[in-house]
DNA sequence: TTGGTCACGTA
DNA sequence: CGTACGTGACCAAG
């Protein structure tokens, strides 16, 4: 249509570089064990850009080598470079092998940077009149190249999310221009460059005096006349700024060889673009370059580039009905996936879509009929899909809309897929199972809520809502290969509805007490403190392990600790230690302190997350834990104190709410050992827990060979120890350290025990070789954990998987059987009509709220749902306890 | 402002 | 040289 030219420009490494960090280096790898992520981030951002900027030309840069001309002149440059690491240095050649494929120009030049090559090319064009230049690059160097028809896309958050700097973001954000930008960085220094600045002067203050004098060489000029610490800093760093100057400058007049008509974008060598991407084994990657850069498809896919499916509509105006009776109401309906905007702006933009249609509303201008429609469609019983429901479900909940019937949930199935990923995002799954980027194009330049509703981010929900409709069918593939699928609809997801309702109900806490606490606990930390001070003799930060290193270790010549990564440890343990070996009364004052401040934080903690309401709604993570367990945040209600005096006084601020009758907690005693002698099918063991006897008193008689009543404090210490510590791999050296003895009778120890319960020690041994074969654990319900390191090289790994894979299934089954616990109970609760309801989950135990009058039924409820949850070969013992606070209710 | 380290609370 | 978590302080990077 028009003869208009614009030229892209890329730094090779820095992206590839980029790339390298931002995708997880164990996904992405061939057959043969070639790494390919920093390739494979690399190509994709790559394929975004010619699809999104439609360049005419395009050429990317690399480093050769690591001498340059700089490198000569400062030979410290870049000195403080780590080299990078073997799996990335691999994967240079693969991209320049996808880039010839491409038919994409790639450019080096011995002795100077990419950068240097980039500013050539740069200023050429711009002489030769081309109407736009791009530069990507992830060197902040390359800013001192914008200009009105320059802008340098930036990759603040891995590589697919590019700042624009335009002159004006340049100034914006630096408060220079670019031209001045580098005289900027010459003040400031860049650490990663090695180039050490003006201490003291941050980019403030190095903004504030180019403009005031005019730029740096006039800084320089008048150096005399600045004051301040600062103008003393320059003064005394002068050599440093014009170092920096001279190296950040960018040659812009190298001789090239090569001529614009080179770079222009052209259809790939197909042929080439199938071998190198049968190699790489990337193959969804390979349509997206058929669809982006192929002449033969480039006709028909120019309004929709690089996707393989077709938004057939989405806008505000209402055709949620149609929509709806399309999509969900006729007989092979389809399920529904549903996204919501971040919180972020004004208006809430709400998606639904099929594989094939979404449609976008604006849920803050909905009129009122399609208001009604949305409502009985979300809390009707036609089946949705979405990633992360629970919160969906408050967001919504939030603006008056009830969620219901959600039969899948993406986040859920990426998690029972590869449950040690903390993380499970819309956009890391979409990149892996989609190969598709549905990441906000340009999450920064959103400044203005105007911006952020603009219509790319419109366009960005509608294509996570069809990318989570797509990724129903790719994940329930998967669970279906791996035997998860029940867990999913049986467990999860009838899990993740209640603790909606948990987190929205919350517990009820008295100001009262925590206020009293915190004051009391504030006076015991300065007094604490004051007694420390007094000890030394001088005022040092008791929270600061260095300082302490310091007094402890130097001034007091005390005798060294454990070592840790960086000096000596001065945990709880090692200080009790010294104070036994030296009586100072530092150490004492000092785990005084540890002990009140950490209290005192907790109390301030929980006071400042009680809501309006008085409760404290805590967040459960369903998705986190690699074995099974949920965990709690903000705050974390899973590790309030329950040993010490003044820990379990927090506990007494937890309290019944107004309108109910009382706390309950539930709890299950020793679920992971008989979890352990069900799955051993240990005689003894077995034979201990259904006698009902002491445990441990029990134990101690057969490994000790006395009777039960002979079994002395220490003897069942010892065994308790033991016990516990055998479901998570204790060796006999960390039994001996915990307990104080010799590692020979530690030994013995072991070794008695397994002789009285050997069926444990041939249950342990299976699991990990099991594991090792099948590359993966399974708790009693068939949830897998995989643990690739059983059979790494490096032994340090592999011991540590070995002990994940001896604790998985027994972590893991517990929390699979507290989970249908929590269902049978919530189910039991509503089919009677109580009141009472759950509030909390602490892994063995369960915090409830006992309506009025319905104590006994309650408890009569739960202990049959408890007990009941699983049936094993030992009974599941359950304890009760009731009253008004946490800590009465406690056992 | 971020990320790593240390320390410490729970099951 | 015992598993699984989350939080907060400090401190050196950014």
């Amino acid at each position: 249509m028009s003869d208009m030219r614009r030229l892209l420009l890329i730094d090779g490494h820095s992206m590839a570089f980029r790339a390298f960090y931002a995708l997880p280096v164990d996904n992405f790898a061939t057959s043969t064990g070639q790494h390919t992520n920093a390739v494979h981030g690399f190509t994709s951002m790559l394929l975004k850009l010619i699809a999104e900027e439609k360049p005419t030309h395009v050429a990317v840069a690399f480093d050769v080598g690591s001498e340059t001309f700089r490198t000569r002149e400062y030979s410290d440059y870049k000195g403080t470079r780590d080299k990078a690491p073997e799996e990335f240095a691999s994967q240079i050649p693969l991209i320049k092998e996808v880039l010839d494929a491409l038919r994409i120009r790639h450019l080096e030049a011995p002795d100077f940077e990419a950068d240097d090559i980039v500013a050539t090319l740069k200023t050429s064009a711009e002489d030769s009149g081309f109407d736009d230049v791009l530069i990507c690059s992830g060197d902040r160097d390359t800013l001192q190249l914008v200009t009105d028809t320059t802008t340098v896309l930036y990759p603040t958050k891995g590589v697919s999310v590019l700042k624009r700097f335009t002159p004006g973001a340049v100034e914006e954000k630096y408060g220079v221009p670019p031209a001045r930008y580098p005289e900027l960085a010459a003040l400031v220094g860049e650490t990663s460059d090695n180039l050490p600045g003006v201490p003291g002067v941050g980019p403030k203050t190095a903004a504030k005096w180019i403009g005031q004098y005019d730029g740096l060489d006039n800084v320089i000029a008048r150096a005399d006349e600045i004051g301040g610490k600062a103008g003393q800093s320059f003064r005394d760093n002068l050599e440093n700024v014009l170092r920096n100057r001279k190296l950040n400058h960018l040659l812009a007049d190298m001789d090239l060889g090569v001529g614009f008509d080179e770079l222009i974008v052209e259809p790939v060598d197909r042929e080439a673009v199938h071998t190198v991407f049968d190699a790489l084994e990337f193959n969804t990657l390979r349509d997206r370059v058929f669809a982006t850069l192929d002449a033969d498809a480039s006709a028909s896919a120019s309004d929709k580039p690089d996707l393989s499916f077709d938004i057939a509509s989405w806008s505000d105006d209402g055709d949620l009905a149609a929509f709806l009776q399309t999509h969900a109401e006729d007989e092979n309906a389809q399920r529904i996936a549903l996204a919501i905007s971040e919180g972020a702006t004004d208006v809430d933009r709400f998606a639904l879509a099929t594989r094939s249609h979404a449609l976008v509303l604006n849920l803050s201008a909905l009129p009122e009929g399609e208001d009604a429609v949305l409502s009985a469609f979300l809390s009707g019983p036609a089946p949705k899909i979405a990633h992360d429901a629970k919160q969906l479900w408050h967001r919504l909940r939030a603006l008056g809309y009830e969620l219901d019937s959600v039969v899948f949930d993406t986040d859920i199935a990426a998690y029972l897929i590869h449950p040690d990923q903390r993380r499970h995002s819309l956009i890391d799954l979409a990149q892996r199972y989609l190969d598709r980027d549905v990441a906000a194009s340009d999450a920064e330049s959103g400044q203005l809520a105007f911006e952020l509703d603009s219509d790319a981010a419109i366009d960005t929900l509608a294509q996570q809502a069809l990318a989570i409709a797509e990724l129903e069918v790719q994940l329930t593939g998967e669970l279906e290969d791996r035997a998860l699928s029940h867990l999913m609809t049986k467990l999860e997801l009838p899990v993740q509805r209640i603790l909606q309702d948990m987190e929205s109900t919350g517990i009820a806490v008295s100001a009262t007490v925590f206020n009293e606490l915190f004051d009391e606990l504030d006076a015991d930390v300065k007094q604490a403190a004051a007694d420390a001070y007094a000890a030394i003799g001088e005022e040092i930060n008791l929270s600061s392990p260095k300082q302490l290193q310091r007094v402890l270790f130097e001034d007091l010549q005390m005798p060294k600790t454990k070592r840790t990564k960086t000096g000596w440890t001065t945990d709880a343990e090692a200080l009790s230690d010294l104070f036994d070996k030296t009586g100072h009364p530092f150490l004492a004052a000092l785990l005084a302190h540890r002990d009140r401040i950490k209290l005192r934080q907790i109390v301030e903690t929980l006071r400042s997350a009680t809501a309006d309401d008085g409760r404290i709604h805590t967040t459960f993570q369903q998705t986190v834990a690699a074995t099974g367990r949920l965990s709690s945040t903000d705050p974390n209600l899973q590790n309030i104190p329950a040993r010490s005096e003044a820990g379990l006084r927090i506990r007494e601020a937890f309290v019944v709410g107004e309108g109910f009758e009382t706390l309950m907690t539930v709890d299950y005693s020793q679920i992971e050992m008989r979890i352990m002698a069900h799955l051993s099918g240990d005689a003894g063991l077995i034979e201990a827990f259904r006698k009902g006897e002491d445990l441990h008193n029990f134990v101690g008689a057969r490994v000790f060979d006395v009777a039960i009543d002979e079994v002395t404090p220490q003897m069942r210490s010892r065994v308790k120890a033991m016990s516990y510590g055998l479901a998570y791999g204790l060796s006999s050296f960390g039994l001996s350290r915990q307990l104080g003895i010799e590692v020979g009778e530690a030994k013995s120890l072991m070794d008695e025990y397994f002789d009285r319960f050997g069926r444990v020690r041939d249950y342990l041994r299976t699991v990990v070789e099991q594991a090792r074969r099948t590359g993966f654990t399974e708790t009693m319900f068939g949830r897998r954990r995989y643990l690739p390191d059983l059979t790494s090289d490096n032994r340090q790994r592999r011991e540590m998987a070995e002990r994940a894979a001896l604790n998985a299934p027994i972590q893991g089954s517990a929390a699979d059987i507290i989970k249908v616990a929590m269902i049978s109970i919530d189910d039991a609760l509503t089919q009677t009509g109580l009141a009472s309801r759950m509030l909390l989950q602490v892994h063995d135990e369960l915090v409830l709220e006992i309506a009025p009058g319905e104590l006994e039924q309650v408890e009569a409820l739960v202990r049959e749902h408890m007990a009941g949850a699983a049936k094993l070969n030992v009974p599941l013992d359950v304890s009760v306890g009731v009253g008004e606070s946490w800590r009465a209710a406690g056992h």
